[in-house]
DNA sequence: TGCAGAGTGTCATAAAGTGTCATATAATGT
DNA sequence: ACATTATATGACACTTTATGACACTCTGCA
């Protein structure tokens, strides 16, 4: 269970830091997708795998089902972290969650999986849900 | 039940003393997270376990669900109690709750939960109480 | 073949967190 | 009231983590 905010920046190079909370679990191998509302989130191999056979058991037949898988697959990429519990998030996934080199990032623990998030979009999103 | 009120600090490096009243209970791991009024709560395992097996149960395609999901796991960290005591508040729990390096804090037992204050904040609720 | 860009690995330094100890204070039992 | 024990607090050393810098690799392309 992943739990907890954290703040830190995206490097020149488009790496985040891992938390080292959530280090272990994911050291031995994850993928980051895109997660909602533009966040986006980073799930365990086994998580993975559990969402990627739901997936794959949507019928071919229906569009919005191929579309969907198309999201999930191309959206998604698995990495490791390095020496220094850092990931590297690529070109497209940058694009998706608006982060920015260098720009601060909230990295924050959501149960089963862990989200990131442009600092300025948590920002936001948080206050929308201390209304609710 | 955890019943009683105590006065402590939070100490330079952001560290709370639990009553050693409650120790016991808590000393086999215990979740910390945010309450209501800008207070910290302080749950015994089991029943932060019964608190998150509720959101996971919550639907992912609802906004307002996603939303409660995060702020209950985001704003939630599990700690162990050191060995003189104390347990470590992380920086987004202690702006939340208003408690800087240093100020006094009040640790109150709230039946099946532990409460934590800023005594600034203590003292204001346990005024607006004594009226009602 | 050489260059440019993106990504990767490693290091040094700074900052934050953790553990331990010593002393002070409070609580307890006789 | 006293001795004894437990608890609280500050100090400090130590460890871990975060961050920036920089050199190196790999790829595609001119």
């Amino acid at each position: 269970m992943f739990l907890g905010e954290f703040q830190h920046t995206m490097d020149s190079k488009g790496r985040v830091v891992i938390p080292s909370k959530f280090r272990e679990e994911l050291q031995q191998g994850c993928v980051i997708t895109k997660g909602q509302d533009n966040c986006l989130q980073i799930l365990t191999k086994d998580n993975w795998e559990n969402e990627a056979s739901k997936m794959a058991s949507l019928p071919s037949t229906d569009r919005t089902s191929r579309q969907l898988r198309r999201a999930l697959f191309s959206g998604a990429i698995d990495v490791k972290i390095d020496s220094a519990g850092r990931v590297q998030i690529p070109e497209n996934l940058r694009v998706y969650s608006g982060i920015d080199i260098n720009e601060d990032v909230t990295v924050t623990g959501s149960g089963p999986v862990v989200e990131v998030w442009s600092t300025r979009s948590w920002k936001k999103i948080q206050n929308e849900a201390d209304q609710a």
